[in-house]
DNA sequence: TAATACGCTTAATATAGTTTAAGGGTAAAA
DNA sequence: TTTTACCCTTAAACTATATTAAGCGTATTA
């Protein structure tokens, strides 16, 4: 059941351990859903209207420019949360879409329900908290990526920081990830090749 | 006062009100300090020991390529945050440097006494929980940005969206915030007012 | 007040990465 | 099983942006 998964992860938050009753709540408010290979969970226009806590497979986050191209953001495995959190908090259409990249199945909860868990676990405040500063890091990591080096050596602290999901993922959405295009990492990949 | 500055700050994050008990052990554990133009809090391969509160002036946060150029990735000005996330929480070294662009005022919190304040007063939880969700979404605005448009576009988009700092900050450092030099930044200005 | 550093601009040359187009292989759908 | 869609590659032409270098004005600092 996807939802053990769920308090497993919360178990890892120590010494925020969530008691019988807690967890009872928890899976109230939790619904769980497959989904499907190239399935939306987001789109754009759309109001984020859940967090979603991916317990099997794998999405994208992305948005697309005004040539049409998409540009992914962020990827989500297994244990990891994908929602866009400013559209969720502030109610405003999003600019984003979420798609899964493989046969899913996520635990998604709604903005109410979310924040009623949050007035009556406070403790979910905290944790909440230092999930979204592991994603602030994992963004400004990304971000001093792209400003700091080549392509080339993007791709190749990719392959290191998340060799789970390179293996996992087509080129194309890596280089998509890495702000290039298919084409450009065919090149990049050739010339690793040589070396 | 600095420190009456950021009560107001607190404040905005209603219905959560703090006494005037829970304010007075704010108060003890935020530090006061004067910082001076081109003044480092944070430089790069010491640990972030601080959250920096902005009572007055601007600050920037940059990263160094191998080639020596500065990219910023963040300002703060008046009643916004600063730190490197990452390094105050892992304790490890920041890869990141943090200065004063104007002659500033900031109040400090040490991590112990931050997470002190965390047990003591819980609301704080959430309210840092939020903090950190706007910085999020910010930063993902920024990425968002930079992948979807020209520079010319992102320029425009930095003048109306940052109006207030754009008029505060050399164009040096506007064009490190746009991942862009500053030579071509003069070209974009200069091609922008032909039109 | 003089000296220096800083910020902005211009322009010529250079390059990392894009665009377009075409072909081949393999997995999904019919 | 056949067809279609997707993914990866190659290569030539192209473009947005970087690099280098030089000059000018105005804040800082000595």
């Amino acid at each position: 059941m996807a939802i053990t998964q769920l308090f497993k992860y919360f178990q890892k938050f120590t010494p925020l351990h969530l008691d019988n009753e807690e967890q009872i709540l928890l899976e109230s408010k939790f619904i769980q859903r497959r989904v499907k290979r190239r399935q939306m969970i987001l789109q754009e226009g759309f109001v984020c209207k859940h967090y979603f806590f991916v317990a099997e497979g794998c999405f994208r986050m992305y948005g697309i420019d005004d040539k049409g191209y998409e540009h992914n953001i962020q990827f989500a495995a297994e244990s990891d949360w994908i929602a866009d959190i400013g559209s969720f908090h502030s109610n405003k259409p999003s600019k984003l879409f979420i798609e899964a990249i493989e046969p899913s199945v996520i635990l998604q909860i709604e903005q109410q329900d979310l924040y009623f868990l949050y007035n009556n676990i406070p403790k979910l405040n905290r944790i909440f908290k230092v999930i979204i500063e592991n994603k602030y890091v994992e963004l400004q990591n990304h971000v001093l990526q792209t400003f700091s080096s080549t392509a080339e050596q993007r791709y190749l602290s990719f392959l290191e920081q998340y060799s789970d999901l390179a293996s996992r993922l087509p080129n194309t959405q890596i280089a998509s990830y890495l702000g290039i295009t298919p084409e450009f990492l065919s090149k990049i990949r050739k010339d690793l090749t040589k070396k």
